[in-house]
DNA sequence: TATTATATTCTACACATTGTAGAATTTGCA
DNA sequence: TGCAAATTCTACAATGTGTAGAATATAATA
């Protein structure tokens, strides 16, 4: 019987307006083991638990759990080396919060364009101008080449 | 003994990005609740249940649980008009969209603001350039009068 | 006031997601 | 081949949502 190949799905998520940083979108877990995964890299499940703080106590089968859990969401890839799985993520940082700013900021235009607006300048105006210097910049530049479809 | 007063908790709730419309935000059954309740103001369960066309089959107590829950949530309040309760948004549409794009765009913001601008304003220039003119207007009023804090 | 129609509350199950971990099994290297 | 290490399997908890039956409460009316 051959094995199944375990389809790499399109990443799917949900955003948490209340949480921060990547709790917008991650769990507990799945965030600590997501940021040991970008910071060294291809790991295996113990290199991970070795990364956690004694405290911290989570057993080996939860890491494995989530991981296991992560690779069929489509944000981990593992491979066998020697003898045990080692994971590393699919998207760099760059890319994860690329994907998830993209798709969440399209979801929310979809969902109320004109507020989006307002309030997207709104924020920016509490923070500083070279802020919402940039980003007049950027609106410029599309008002002006961009005019492809 | 004294009745609890359900105290109306800050709404909270999640954002999926692959949905549309208010599924980005409410369940399936609380969006045709929503939906009738900002349709026809307050009303009964009863009320709810003579509006979903027959074919829906849900039950009376499939609706009671979820506008309670929804009133748990923030969502509705519910007051005692004889016999029955009746539910009533307390936002109405448009307060309920400003306020969830408002933590929606927050969120986003917090969680990468610079990938933000540059997807909002790609998603823009997909639109029609009006969109981008109001934007644009927008951001002007606010690099002006706005240096207030 | 007793009856009845109707509304509510309670409880519970299903499914999905995430955190968590023990037990059993597999596997690779010494 | 045997053992240590790793994996898989299974399961339970909590939360959110959809769903509904049974029991109970209540208001209107006969």
């Amino acid at each position: 019987m051959e094995k199944k190949i375990p389809m790499s799905k399109a990443l799917k998520f949900n955003f948490n307006p209340f949480k921060e940083g990547l709790s917008h979108v991650l769990g507990t877990l799945e965030k600590d083991i997501m940021e040991v995964l970008w910071n060294r890299g291809e790991s295996s499940v113990k290199d991970i638990l070795d990364t956690f703080p004694t405290d911290k106590n989570i057993s080996y089968s939860a890491v494995i759990t989530v991981t296991n859990r992560m690779t069929k969401k489509g944000l981990l890839e593992k491979r066998k080396l020697g003898k045990a799985y080692f994971y590393k993520p699919i998207y760099t940082r760059e890319q994860f919060f690329e994907f998830v700013t993209k798709k969440i900021v399209e979801g929310v235009s979809e969902f109320s364009l004109k507020s989006a607006m307002v309030h997207f300048v709104d924020y920016m105006s509490q923070m500083d101008p070279d802020k919402i210097e940039y980003f007049s910049k950027l609106i410029e530049s599309k008002r002006k080449g961009d005019s492809r479809s």
